[in-house]
DNA sequence: ACCATATATATGTAAAATGCATGTACCAGC
DNA sequence: GCTGGTACATGCATTTTACATATATATGGT
């Protein structure tokens, strides 16, 4: 299975270009995704990386994306415990913290910011279809 | 650094973590609204960093901010050229270019993409308030 | 038993991005 | 001459990221 680490083969630029913006969109997105989804239940790594990617966030690889994580734990948002109930390889089950809990409310409060920053551009967007300006000078 | 939580001086852990956010955000930003400036006049460096930061934008710093610039020159979103009518040092006048405009139309495009992951987010966010159900197991 | 595959996490390392300080240069005012 | 503002650039160390690889457990096929 390909979730992580999928190489490109270089002959889509565009969709290269594309990949460049929604990968920083990720990028932004993935610890709130990530809380949110351990807010609802308590869940490992490689699920949470399946879930991720179910959720139309392409992920980086896995390497990064488990590094992610512990780095989550390090800032106090996640904790962890082994769990070896199920068969196969052992898994590192997160449970969001009380720092999570208040991060995830600081992000929702951040996005009304966010909200007002894409209005803004569309605003300035929509205004003034590209014409012949460009080589103006600039006043003060 | 942790962020947001338990264990911290508690000095401003509030202003630090909302600024690693919106610095987050103003990565992203950077370079649309940048175009967006671009489509309208002209201009150079120095005085798109006044703009940004007159925009809300936090810019980072200079040396990085010029980088880029030359960055975007290089992907071939702007071209530029040396303007040394005005007196004092000269300046690198940026001016978009085609592939800038057209960047500036997928980034348009992509918020939508955006507002659907914001919507979705805060269904999932307003949905359960974090209660007691962190212990649970995942199902299959 | 042997081997391939899927699951699950982690790390070594090189490349890329970034912050910070510093350098160059032009001009105005004192 | 010296200082300060304007304007752009670069050197270098730190941080971040991608990519490949390593480790380990279990399952199914031959």
């Amino acid at each position: 299975m390909s979730i992580y680490g999928t190489k490109m083969t270089e002959e889509n630029k565009e969709k290269e270009s594309l990949n460049a913006v929604t990968d920083a969109w990720s990028k932004n997105w993935l610890v709130p995704v990530l809380l949110l989804m351990l807010r609802q239940w308590s869940s490992y790594g490689y699920e949470l990386m399946e879930k991720m990617a179910a959720f139309g966030l392409s992920t980086m690889n896995a390497g990064t994306f488990y590094r992610t994580l512990r780095q989550m734990e390090k800032d106090g948002m996640v904790s962890s415990r082994w769990d070896t109930s199920e068969g196969g390889p052992a898994r590192r089950v997160y449970s969001i913290t009380e720092a999570g809990e208040n991060y995830l409310k600081f992000w929702a409060s951040s996005l009304e910011h966010y909200q007002k920053m894409m209005n803004t551009f569309f605003q300035l967007y929509n205004v003034r279809p590209p014409q012949e300006q460009k080589e103006d000078k600039e006043e003060e």
